[in-house]
DNA sequence: TACAATTTAGTTGCACACAACATAAATGTC
DNA sequence: GACATTTATGTTGTGTGCAACTAAATTGTA
C-alpha cells in the first residue's frame, strides 16, 4: 500500500504540485518579456478566445472564484490590457473587454507555449497522450471548484460595489 | 500544431494547474481537522521523515525558497507542531524539530492520503502508472527551482536576523 | 590574521487562491 | 407593488509562492 504512506515522494499531490510550480517557473521568463504574470496569461489565454467575457465567465473558464479573478481583471485594467463596463442589459454583469493594447498582446505570446511544449512535448501524438492523461485525471478527481459560498452576512460595512450608473 | 495554439483548453500547463488546485481542494477538509493548511501538510510530511531538519533541508525537500519556507514554519511553531532552534554546530542554521503534538499528529494524518487515493486512484498499478507518468514529465521539465538570488543589496534596513546566542 | 566570498535564514513587496463576508441588481412570489 | 430570494461582483483576511533584498555566521584566501 506504498500510496496512502505518508512520504512525501509517494504523494501523487506533490508530484502534482511540483510540476504546476515547475511550469510557471518555465514559463516566467517569457512571460515577463510580455509584462504578464502566470495567472494573468491564463486570464489572456480566455480573452483571446472570446474579446469579451463577463467576470464569471472568466471564473468559469478558469475555475477560480470572484475572489481571484476580480483582483486579476483589475490589474488586467492598470496595465491597459483591458477595460471594464458594466453591461447595460444586466447591471449586475461587468464585461471585460481586451484593449486594442491587449488584443495586439496576443501576438507577442504566440511563442510562448512552444517554449514550454519544447522541452516538455516530443511531437503531437506525445501532447495528446499527456493530454489525455491529465484529463482522466481530471475527470476522476470530478467537480472540485472553490467551496460554496452561503453568505451569511454578518459584518455590515464590507464588499461595497458602487451603485447603478456610477463608474466601475 | 494544436499544442502551440493559444486555446487555453489545449494548455498542458493549465491542465497541471487545475490538477493541482483540484486535489488541493479535495484535501482541504480533511486537513482542516488537522488545523493544516495544504502547505502546512506537504511540510509536515517532510518533517514526519526525519523528526528534525534545517529550514535548507526543508527548501530543498519542498522545492520551495526560504521565503516561503520560513514563515511557513513560523505558522507551524505557532500552531505549536514544531520548535525552532539554532544549531549549536553552525549558527546559521536553524533547526526544526517536530514537538510531541507535531509527532503524535502523524496517526490523525494516516488517512489522509487514502481519502484522495479513493478517487483518483483504483490499485496499486494505477498508483505506479499514475506516478511514473508524473515523474517523467517532472523529469522532462529538468530543474526548475525558484530562480537564482544574486543579492546586490540596495536597501539598508530589512531582513534582520538576530545575532549570536540571542533567542529566535 | 584580515577580509572577501559564500552560506543560511529571514523580511518585504507583490501576485495568486480561497473562505467568508458585503452590496447592488435582477428575479420570483404573494 | 412590496417583499424575500437569487445572481453577479466585490472586499477583507489569511496562507502560499517568488524576486529581491538583508544580516549574521562560516569559509576561503591572500
Amino acid at each position: 500500500m506504498s500510496y496512502r504512506e505518508l512520504l512525501l515522494s509517494n504523494q501523487l499531490c506533490f508530484l502534482v504540485h511540483r510540476l504546476d510550480l515547475g511550469i510557471a517557473s518555465k514559463y516566467r521568463p517569457a512571460l515577463a518579456k510580455l509584462g504578464l504574470t502566470y495567472g494573468q496569461y491564463l486570464a489572456m489565454l480566455a480573452l483571446w478566445e472570446r474579446r469579451e467575457a463577463t467576470v464569471s465567465e472568466l471564473c468559469g473558464a478558469l475555475e477560480l472564484d470572484t475572489g481571484t479573478v476580480s483582483p486579476l481583471v483589475k490589474r488586467l485594467e492598470a496595465a491597459g490590457l483591458v477595460e471594464r463596463a458594466r453591461s447595460l442589459i444586466d447591471e449586475r454583469q461587468v464585461l471585460v473587454r481586451l484593449t486594442r493594447k491587449g488584443a495586439a498582446l496576443e501576438e507577442k505570446a504566440r511563442s510562448v507555449p512552444g517554449s514550454l511544449a519544447g522541452c516538455l512535448v516530443a511531437d503531437e501524438a506525445d501532447y495528446a497522450r499527456i493530454r489525455a492523461f491529465l484529463e482522466e485525471l481530471l475527470e476522476r478527481l470530478g467537480p472540485c471548484g472553490p467551496g460554496p459560498d452561503e453568505g451569511t452576512n454578518r459584518d455590515p460595512a464590507r464588499g461595497k460595489r458602487p451603485k447603478k450608473g456610477s463608474r466601475i
